[in-house]
DNA sequence: ATTCATCCTTACAAAAGTGTGAGTACCGAA
DNA sequence: TTCGGTACTCACACTTTTGTAAGGATGAAT
């Protein structure tokens, strides 16, 4: 994190959620367990690069499980941990707040 | 936005929040009406410049109102819309997770 | 021997975001 | 005449984030 002290908690959880995937993962992982390739195909427009950064820090931070299945081809298991659960709740409302005004949040310019 | 459809509310949402500073400083506005040198002081860290621009997108996206006096020296006031409190308020759960686990993410490294 | 599927890894480059420091305009006060 | 206070604006450089394209490791199936 290379950060300190933070001067709100919002500020705190900004910078775990930092990023533009981060908050979709959280999302998609919130639906239930998912394969590496299964995560992949439910944050469209996502490189196989960017999918595995995120998932290292969340992994880092303690939000994310995963679990690798020794087999041919692999098979890797991501979740959420507790932690992560408690953070995709209080992303509940925001949300919803943005699936209410997506309209106009589209029509920004 | 240059950005035509979201996959997801929190998608959408992120959209208008990007940034390090954008939640920040709806935070502050959140707690009332605010001239530009009191906002900079509110948010520490930030510069003028960053101040300005986020104010300007904010302002643009609908969340933030800007009234300006035309007395000398200056002043300006921002407050925020019907719509940035919305956001504001869907925004709470966010901080207070932040908030309650502000010592954890401190920690992540 | 070749292909296939999965989960990555690496090197490189482009884009977005952020920071720095200077300068502007105004008018009243010293 | 110079200074102070407020809210900017501009040019530039730097850092972080994101994207692209290619390749690797494994063993079963063809």
């Amino acid at each position: 994190m290379a950060k300190r002290t933070f001067i709100c908690g919002l500020d705190a959880a900004i910078t775990v959620m930092g990023g533009k995937w981060k908050g979709l993962i959280l999302f998609s992982l919130g639906e239930g367990t998912r394969r590496f390739g299964e995560l992949r195909r439910a944050v469209p427009g996502i490189s196989e690069r960017m999918l595995i950064l995120q998932l290292r820090e969340m992994e880092a931070s303690g939000l994310v499980h995963r679990e690798v299945f020794h087999q041919v081809p692999p098979k890797v298991e991501y979740s959420l941990t507790e932690f992560g659960a408690s953070l995709n709740a209080a992303m509940g409302p925001l949300g919803a707040w943005g699936e209410e005004n997506m309209a106009r949040i589209e029509a920004i310019p």
